[in-house]
RNA sequence: GGGGGUGUAGCUCAGUUGGUUAGAGCGAUCGCCUGUCACGCGAUAGGUCGAGGGUUCGAGUCCCUUCACUCCCGCCA
């Protein structure tokens, strides 16, 4: 391509160019002024351009005075350089462009932040000025690599057989998940749109009238609050959905695809071939958590027996134990010889996240096995023995105990996991774990308010056959329910679907709905399920997550455009602003505003 | 809603036990410099030390309140 603006981008020019008339355009990324001889380098999307100009032009004094970031369009020849003066860091370096003539195509004012540097700077001037700081190489590369996996997923999906559909921005608020944003109805007053959290039920509708396979890249909207891996307000996920489907098939596409995206742009090794299957009561005793890092060795084993023998004097855990706590550790290979600061120091990190503290003890051999350590005189042979086979410890090795109810213990042994490894330096960071997660409850308890309520997707097929389904125990009922997890980053969760109407009131009704409820609140679901539903299920694994890992971020804000900031602001679109009383009136609402 | 961290020049940061006129690098402006690629050298400008209150002879520094950003908990079927 060719035009008044250029004959070249900034990456285009080689050695096979010399002597060439060339028209280029872009970004000054940098200047060098030797006084009498100008070198200037010229940016754009593709790279960077070497030019120079001296004092025998008479542009020169002008040139020299142009501001960083400034957009110029210059005319000029192709030429050599010497061998020393090679760059090699660049893909044009052998050249340099001898500018004749130039014209500023668009003027730059003194820059409220560095382009040219790979300093790090404060998040809400990046974020005031996004249109700069994705000018610097990092991001840049971070949203062009964004831009390939989203394409490179599009057509993998389409070989897969899926086909893409859009589905409606504007629909409606149901109960059971995050909190919607709304959007009033002019039109109908009083009335609300919701965004999607997911187009959950639209997928669905969609393999009920016969689409058999879907995807689609859907922007999602939940109004929680943010976290480094969460943007406020809105993500992005590649939405799937198949027709007459067991879970294994839904697993058979997702891991193939993640794969075939991952070796494509990633040199980083896979721990594992197929992923493991993990149940989620498996994970949440052996990780404490339902999104494990498997690059982490460390295991949680539970020994809360241990504290009901007699023999075992430590009396703190005893007494917990026989009202209701557990106790649960963590084992540490060969770790005798580390200094006592070491186990004081995640003693002292635990107490810093609200536990009550890890205790400790080491694993040594005198005439027989003994605990040294602060509480390692509470235990006695035979306690140490059983320990031993129950974690598969050995002399040399420390114990990490925590002891609290369960959903606690669950938590700081989770942190403690990750936390050790840490600070051993167990984890290969080069590198990507993957699991599933299957198997999880369909239901759970509100700890506060004791009530029964859907664990994940409300939309889940119970397992087992259909009649036999205990519903006087809805807590032990499993869910064909599963989630995919990479490095400890939740990807995605999926479920095969409930496609059956009388069993998906039953459910509801387990948690509180009535028939009346269902019908109201999932109007369009239950409805289309009378009239002849496939077996269906799918999945959705976050893209803004499998970005971040292939780019190796740890903020989601990093392969995100135009990310908002932790209140859910957009700084530089002034988002969310106020609106005119018209605009209200229109709409039939008034404000009232808290203080 | 709660807890932690940060806030000093346009940007990144230093600032000792509370003590003279608050510093550096980059950037900006001006001057010198014809082979740099983080060019070099010299000079100049640039500060409500986030804001407010307090303690003190004296506060960037100590105390209280508050704001902004960020990380975490809650929340996220």
């Amino acid at each position: 391509m060719s035009n008044k603006y250029r004959t070249h981008n900034c990456n285009e020019l080689r050695k096979t160019n010399v002597g060439q008339n060339v028209v280029l355009s872009g970004w000054i990324n940098k200047k060098r002024d030797h006084g009498n001889l100008l070198f200037l380098d010229l940016r754009d999307n593709y790279g960077i351009t070497q030019c120079i100009i001296d004092r025998e032009n008479k542009n020169f004094n002008e040139l020299e005075k142009i501001q960083l970031e400034t957009v110029i369009k210059i005319n000029g020849k192709v030429v050599n350089r010497s061998t020393e003066t090679i760059n090699k860091e660049i893909l044009t370096g052998e050249i340099e462009v001898g500018i004749e003539t130039f014209k500023v195509l668009g003027t730059c004012k003194e820059l409220p932040l560095p382009v040219f540097s790979d300093q790090e700077y404060a998040e809400d001037i990046r974020l005031k000025y996004r249109f700069l700081d994705l000018r610097r190489k990092k991001i840049h590369e971070n949203i062009i690599l964004r831009s390939k996996v989203i394409s490179f997923i599009r057509s993998e999906m389409n070989k897969l057989g899926f086909l893409e559909f859009q589905t409606p921005i504007l629909t409606s608020s149901s109960p059971e998940g995050a909190r919607d944003f709304l959007v009033p109805s002019r039109l109908n007053p009083g009335k609300f749109y919701a965004l999607p959290q997911a187009p959950q039920q639209f997928k669905q509708l969609i393999m009920v009238s016969g689409f058999d396979r879907y995807f689609q890249i859907a922007p999602c909207f939940r109004d929680e609050d943010a976290r480094a891996d969460r943007s406020p307000g809105e993500f992005y996920q590649l939405d799937l959905e198949m027709s007459f489907v067991e879970q294994e098939d839904v697993f058979d596409v997702v891991e193939k695809l993640l794969v075939n995206t991952f070796k494509e742009f990633s040199d980083r090794e896979f721990l594992q071939g197929k992923f493991p299957r993990i149940t989620y009561k498996e994970a949440m005793l052996k990780y404490g958590s339902d999104k494990p890092d498997l690059r982490n060795p460390l295991i949680i084993n539970d020994i809360t027996d241990i504290f009901l023998r007699d023999d075992v004097k430590f009396d703190i855990f005893k007494k917990l134990v026989n009202s209701g706590s557990m106790v649960r550790c963590i084992v540490t290979k060969n770790t005798k010889d580390k200094p006592r600061s070491f186990f004081d120091n995640i003693d002292k990190w635990a107490k810093d996240q609200g536990a009550s503290g890890l205790a400790y003890f080491t694993l040594e051999k005198e005439k027989e096995v003994v605990g040294k350590g602060p509480i390692g005189k509470f235990f006695s042979k035979e306690s140490l023995e059983q320990i031993m086979k129950i974690t598969g410890a050995e002399i040399g090795d420390s114990i990490f105990l925590a002891c609290d109810k369960k959903k606690d213990l669950e938590k700081i042994t989770s942190l403690a996991r990750d936390k050790i490894a840490k600070d051993l330096n167990l984890i290969n960071e080069n590198s990507f774990a993957f699991c599933w997660i299957v198997d999880y409850p369909m239901f759970e308890k509100d700890e506060t308010s004791g009530k029964i309520e859907f664990s994940h997707n409300p939309f889940s097929m119970p397992q087992g056959e259909i009649d036999k389904i205990n519903f006087d125990n809805p807590l032990d009922i499993l869910a064909y329910q599963y989630d995919i997890v990479c490095n400890g980053i939740e990807l995605s969760s999926g479920a095969i679907r409930n496609h059956i109407p009388e069993l998906m009131y039953k459910l509801f009704s387990v948690a509180g709905y009535s028939k009346e409820n269902v019908n109201e609140k999932f109007s369009g679901m239950i409805n289309a399920l009378n009239y002849g539903a496939p077996p269906h299920g799918g999945i959705a694994p976050g893209i803004d997550r499998i970005v971040m890992l292939l780019a190796n971020e740890k903020n989601i804000r990093e392969v995100t455009m135009f990310p908002m900031n932790q209140n859910a602001q957009d700084l530089m679109m002034n988002a969310p602003s106020e609106v005119s009383n018209n605009q209200l009136k229109e709409l039939n609402l008034s404000l009232k505003l808290k203080k």
